[in-house]
DNA sequence: GATCGGATGTTACAGTATATCAAGCAGGGA
DNA sequence: TCCCTGCTTGATATACTGTAACATCCGATC
């Protein structure tokens, strides 16, 4: 511990066609590995949240299926969302009741979210689990299974407007 | 930094009567310092959600304010919530979309929340706020104004049945 | 082909939250 | 006193978020 937790550039701007294809080729190959299935709704609703690359409420990512004339009533966005945050290729950030594709798909691990109230920008920061709360925790004989943590304020750009 | 917070006695038995009663004094007492009005609704929420002694929904004070014959459509229930939260008299529990009374009334400090999933106990551990997260915003010039840090697991006695 | 489990599609509904407008009430100044 | 102003409350209606339950489909396996 000491050092700050790297962040995602989501309040930078990238080359985001190549950023999508990437992190969906990883989840493939994730998902490969694990026997887990990818099916195209899955797959698609992953894509969704690529693309959009910024937290989405479920009925947001139904919008989209429905406009693309898949049956989509609202389990069916769940769903696949339940399945992606379960498997680690999504997050859900409670403080907005969206989701968000996970900057780092499949891999464990613990993450802490910024997000910005001005335009509604999430950074993800990938922190590693227990510290001081994990400490607290045991010594209460509380046993964690997972941890949210999100702090709201204003990103640099919004601060300066 | 190095000793793990303080939790409060949730998962405790204690002398309700008695705590309720202190808390919702001290909370007379903060408002009263800093010209917040405790006006009688918003009075008897915080009463009820230190009666209740756990994180309660919005509806589930609603349904109490309706007993009483009060005056009870939604907002009524939101707003007074609202101000307590806003406040520092109670905490909204993200993961539970409920509510819970403050600890430490009217007090300004982060806290962090350990969510029993077996018996939906709700235990607050005072934090002081930064720490790593806060040192990773600042280095992406994000402005903090406030975090959520909620716990899921089992307490002691659920892990033991 | 028969069977079985997981995934999807659909209807209906439950739970959570807010926009909006009207009415009441306290305090301050003309 | 009277009016004005701002905050609080009351009430209706509606929007947003999430799930229960059941039917159907599809791929894997025997």
């Amino acid at each position: 511990m000491g050092d700050a937790p790297e962040i995602d550039p989501a309040f930078d701007a990238h080359d985001h066609g190549a950023c999508v294809r990437g992190r969906l080729a990883a989840a493939e190959s994730r998902c490969a590995e694990r026997g887990l299935r990818l099916t195209p709704v899955r797959r698609r609703v992953l894509e969704i949240l690529l693309e959009g690359h910024r937290a989405m409420g479920a009925y947001d990512v139904l919008a989209v299926l429905r406009a693309e004339g898949r049956g989509a009533a609202p389990p069916v966005a769940y769903r696949a969302l339940d399945f992606l945050v379960g498997n680690g290729f999504a997050h859900r950030i409670e403080r907005l009741n969206a989701f968000l594709a996970c900057g780092a798909s499949g891999e464990d691990h613990a993450a802490a979210f910024l997000i910005c109230r001005g335009c509604d920008a999430v950074a993800e920061a990938r922190m590693d689990a227990g510290g001081r709360l994990g400490r607290a925790a045991e010594a209460a004989g509380f046993r964690i299974e997972g941890t949210v943590m999100e702090a709201t304020g204003l990103c640099a750009a919004c601060a300066a407007r």
